[in-house]
DNA sequence: ACCTGAACACCGTTCAAGT
DNA sequence: ACCTGAACACCGTTCAAGT
């Protein structure tokens, strides 16, 4: 492996909790998500994997310390987790952390699958919360409203939104969902019908693939005005 | 096994596709989508692992293909995917076909994690969307922002919403969210104030918990009404 | 205190052999 | 044509043994 350690030469590092987690996203960044197993991951510190749980207690645990540590760098691309003090700019300012935490995600884009897969919330991601909630509450929002505002979010809080059948690198051309299109173009009226607009859009791309940026922030840009709205009629 | 085929006193039933697909489904229903193993199936049929390549490509097949099934019983469930002729009603319509599909979905638990794991879109699942465009091209929208729609819904078109770090059911007491609040209560004053007033407004539970449908139906009128805004107003 | 090697109980999948 | 048994290349994890 590239980035193995070379044991011979280099005076042997202690391996330590935050080296362990340093290495799995590193990992994972480098070979993908489910390149990180407990073997590939002692391979990369130039040790046996059951060294590994001499440092943490399994799996999971690994698991949950990746996604707190991708929190602490969103901790520092925001410059901290607080609460700005100019409350009627909530939208610009709820808007901007969503977008620096989306481009956190676009840095490791394996971090919202395993966020998916966590049963319990990190003390971290709860002050990530609170904050959040509090620029809401600060903006003028109740209690009441500001928490089903946190449910329409969903994960686009954490700047992701889950965006259905990510097509695969290794495309198989015969399941293309163009040649799919083609083959049931009786059946689709609307979907053809749209796709011919969307590419006359968009006369770069040749099957008219969408912005993922732009579908993001038109998502959000939706939910925050629709917020403002029943806040105000409240 | 429970549902295991006597082999001694029960004709042997030819093994096809689609026993295999409907095993698939009820041992996921009935054991959770881990125990969806090439192993455990082949014994749920009386049969080895090995024999169920026989009849589908590998594991990944067996994974679309319980997608398809469940997407055969909302096309049922739904008596069809069909535009209905009431263009106007496009807001009632397309709410309805979707609460339908959550109750399908809520029906099957683990099928948003596996449709999220898709990376192509199957011929049925395109009808549904096709119908879906449908309903709101009828009801006036350009595919322009008919198009953005479909992206704001993401996999609420399909019924279901990502709830973030939904609760495992073995629970940890100890790194309960309950005692998390306790303990940090001073660093998340507003999750804390939220709390209390989620509390109050619904005594019958201790810690307040969500009421999942009403969360889902909520976001999903907010984007509902914002779309309606943004076509009357384009 | 930390690391290792062997082992256990699982995976998905292949392949030659059976009927 | 369909099914089987053995094997391969992986998993996460336990445990006794090393230093």
């Amino acid at each position: 492996m590239a980035t193995e350690i070379d044991t011979t030469t280099t005076p042997r590092i202690p391996l330590t909790k935050e080296r362990v987690l340093a290495a799995a996203v590193a990992l994972a960044d480098r070979d993908g998500i489910q390149a990180l197993s407990m073997r590939k991951l002692g391979h990369e510190l130039g040790v046996e994997a059951m060294s590994l749980y001499n440092h943490v207690a399994n799996k999971e645990a690994i698991l949950d310390g990746v996604v707190d540590a991708i929190m602490e760098e969103l901790e520092e691309a925001l410059g901290g987790f607080d609460v700005p003090s100019n409350g009627s700019e909530w939208k610009a300012n709820l808007r901007g952390r969503i977008l620096t935490a989306r481009e956190v995600m676009l840095r490791h884009k394996w971090v919202p699958g395993v966020i998916e897969t966590r049963t319990t919330i990190s003390p971290i991601m709860m002050r990530y919360f609170d904050t959040s909630i509090g620029i809401l509450r600060e903006g003028g929002f109740s209690y009441d409203l500001l928490h089903h505002a946190m449910h329409a979010f969903g994960s686009r809080a954490l700047g992701f939104s889950q965006e259905l059948f990510e097509p695969d690198g290794d495309e198989d051309p015969e399941q293309d969902a163009t040649v799919m299109l083609e083959r049931m173009a009786d059946q689709l009226p609307y979907v053809v019908g749209m796709m011919a607009e969307i590419v006359h859009d968009d006369p770069d791309t040749t099957i008219g693939w969408c912005d993922d940026q732009t579908e993001f922030e038109f998502g959000l840009d939706l939910i925050l005005d629709g917020l403002e709205r029943l806040r105000d009629t409240a």
